[in-house]
DNA sequence: CTCATAAGCGGACTGCGGTCCGTTTTATTC
DNA sequence: GAATAAAACGGACCGCAGTCCGCTTATGAG
């Protein structure tokens, strides 16, 4: 995992070379075609980049590797989702108590795993989830803020993580597809969970 | 992962060939040395083929691929584990409370993932946990049975899944070493999050 | 426009996981 | 103790992820 000189986070408004700009929107195109014709499964590194006309160096030196690939290709999608739950309209933005937040944030995420939850697995590293990538980081930060808001005490960060964990991609894969549970059941043990964290009946009780 | 003709559960009692039951001894020493001696992410297939003296072919037809090996290795010190809260002594055996046993299993787990962690993590299928090996079968089976025993209702199955979802090894791992939490602190919020889901104080409370 | 330099490129190459199939060993039956 | 069928064996072989390094191209300065 020795980086050299290479670019990959990108991290927002740094400048990139126009060759290097145009080859990274080539490679994700091929592989966002070749993951809507194919499957993730059937995706090689070799087939993007022949199917975007580039050296296969280049490939990794864009994304580092195949599970990096997979992440920018999450992400494309995922930062609607982003913006939904950070500036979006309520329950599941901003404006909605934060226990009709919460429950709200559990239901988009089981929801849109139905859609790209195979490439969002497939971007975790070698042995489960990225639980370092910055959209996971994110993604706990929002929890945290919302569980302070619906008054829950203690270590944040930890429910946190367990919030997380039920909405790791390869576990509610596994769920919904070996296991064949519908999304409501899958939405209805989220929001429970939620209660039990904020304590009892949504967190209401506190308010009281 | 067309399975032909070959072995791989072994699931109790099937007789075996005196060869390929001496290969399989052979093949886990092997590979626990070499896991020992070089550690698990530096361990390759051809590696244990020729420590163990035998050919490639022979360990995949016992461990059908590098994952299976890794789940029969973990599978061998976890034995004692199983055996432990199944049948051993309380808190963890039978014979204490159920809020109690839960809180022990977490605790075990915790601290059992500091010694073989990183083999755990290793037996996950690629993109996180199996969630289908017999082994986390019987976990979820344990905590259903010990929630319901506490007296929780509702969706025990998934409730267990949530539970099991933060002692995952990659999770841990990561909350461990690369986030530097202390086991007490994971402990901790293992202890919150039962508490949580068996409705307040321990749950003790349902029993006035 | 030219040049210098850094960034990017590409494809041959390596190592590993996993498969295939002809050969060998074990267990069973007579 | 043959003969036979089933199971196991082993290593050549394949495909893919990831690396390496000599070549090319964009860019900014003079």
């Amino acid at each position: 995992m020795e980086r050299r000189g290479g670019p990959l986070p990108l991290n927002g408004n740094e400048s990139e070379r126009r060759d290097a700009a145009r080859n990274r929107e080539l490679l994700l195109d091929a592989a966002a075609g070749i993951v809507a014709r194919r499957g993730v499964e059937n995706l090689t590194m070799d087939d993007v980049a022949r199917a975007a006309g580039v050296g296969k160096g280049t490939v990794f030196r864009r994304f580092g590797n195949r599970a990096g690939l997979m992440q920018a290709l999450a992400d494309q999608t995922g930062r609607d989702f982003q913006k939904a739950f950070m500036s979006g309209p309520p329950p599941l933005g901003p404006g909605a108590p934060a226990w009709e937040r919460l429950r709200a944030f559990g239901a988009a995420s089981i929801n849109r795993l139905e859609v790209d939850g195979r490439v969002v697995r497939a971007a975790g590293s070698p042995g489960g989830a990225d639980h370092a990538h910055p959209t996971q980081r994110l993604v706990r930060l929002h929890l945290i803020v919302l569980l302070r808001e619906a008054g829950v005490q203690g270590d944040l960060e930890l429910a946190a993580y367990q919030l997380a964990a039920f909405l790791e991609a390869g576990l509610l894969l596994h769920l919904s597809e070996d296991r064949g549970m519908p999304r409501s059941r899958l939405i209805e043990a989220w929001n429970v969970l939620v209660e039990g964290m904020t304590g009892g009946q949504d967190g209401r009780l506190l308010d009281q």
